[in-house]
DNA sequence: AAAGGCGATGTCAGTTACTGACATCAACCG
DNA sequence: CGGTTGATGTCAGTAACTGACATCGCCTTT
């Protein structure tokens, strides 16, 4: 992260990353799948803790409210923290397709986990799908928010007034 | 698309591309940025019909159901008769994550020009925002039903059922 | 018709991400 | 002490992409 930071994400090459990290290139790939998976180590913590979070949510839960609870979990557990850490890693990551497309990819992956899990809850197609895909859309909104300037909320108040706010719009208001 | 369904996308090269096209690799690479981006050249006519939609909506539409407008005329107006060639370019987007990425993309390209489209109409943040990932999240949904097996219905029916869905969904149903 | 400009294409050389095969080496295990 | 195993190093190779420059066909202008 430094080297993107110094440097940017295309000028750095691997051969830099390895010296800088006193190794060789061939190791870091085999950490590394490539040279994006770098930023996103983390996002099968993330992708564990809200999954696991709506499993144990008490039956009869309202898929949607699952899905929220899920997500409040991750705020408070992992971002709490990383307010800054995430503003310098989102940095580097708005700057590149490549990178931005990765953050996706890591965002489907939890919705389809999310949709997985309610599935195995209970819940039918597309209600599954659904439910995932609106919980992912609003931790995305709430996260661009929480790391954009003019932000004082923590993490889990974004998510309840972005949650709140995707009801009105559903809501057709 | 015939070459990475032949072989598979990984294992086609550019210069196999350009020789069956009769062009140099070079100018493969003048025509696309990329290998990827032989299968989205497509994606601005969806986004500049949705957007158009959009924008053209009678003032006073609530969000969500211009969006809805919008959607529709993209399923009417570019789909209708393509199920059998989205079929068949679908297959080999979902068998490489690489492509998946694209794709995703080019659906958060999507979302974003919507947004603005919105916030150009009056609406606010996150309103705007919200309405266009939950705009696109029913699309994503109901186009993967649409190409997937045992659906009947045309792309316009399913994303006006998912909508539906979504509505109970979001209000706790 | 000649001249000149311009857009699309070809040619070539170079960089770098990524991969497979094999060697080495250190820790641990019986 | 010999052997196994997991992590690392070494090396060579492939293929995506890029920049610089040449060429060529078409269109305009005189």
């Amino acid at each position: 992260m430094e080297l993107y930071a110094e440097r940017g994400f295309e000028q750095t090459t691997v051969a830099e990353i390895a010296k800088r990290a006193g190794l060789t290139e061939r190791t870091f790939f085999r950490h590394y799948a490539d040279k994006r998976e770098v930023l996103f180590g983390g996002s099968h913590v993330l992708e564990d803790l809200v999954v696991g979070t709506v499993r144990d949510a008490p039956e009869g839960t309202a898929p949607i409210d699952a899905v929220a609870a899920g997500l409040d979990a991750a705020a408070t557990g992992i971002f709490s923290d990383l307010r800054d850490f995430a503003r310098r890693r989102q940095a580097i990551i708005t700057a590149h397709q490549d990178l931005r497309e990765r953050e996706l990819i890591k965002l489907a992956s939890l919705s389809s986990a999310l949709a997985d899990t309610l599935r195995g809850r209970g819940v039918s197609e597309p209600a599954a799908s659904l439910a995932a895909e609106a919980g992912t859309a609003v931790f995305k909104v709430a996260f661009e928010r929480w790391v954009g300037d003019g932000e004082t909320r923590d993490l889990a108040a974004v998510i309840k007034g972005s949650l709140a706010e995707l009801r009105s719009v559903a809501a057709g208001e």
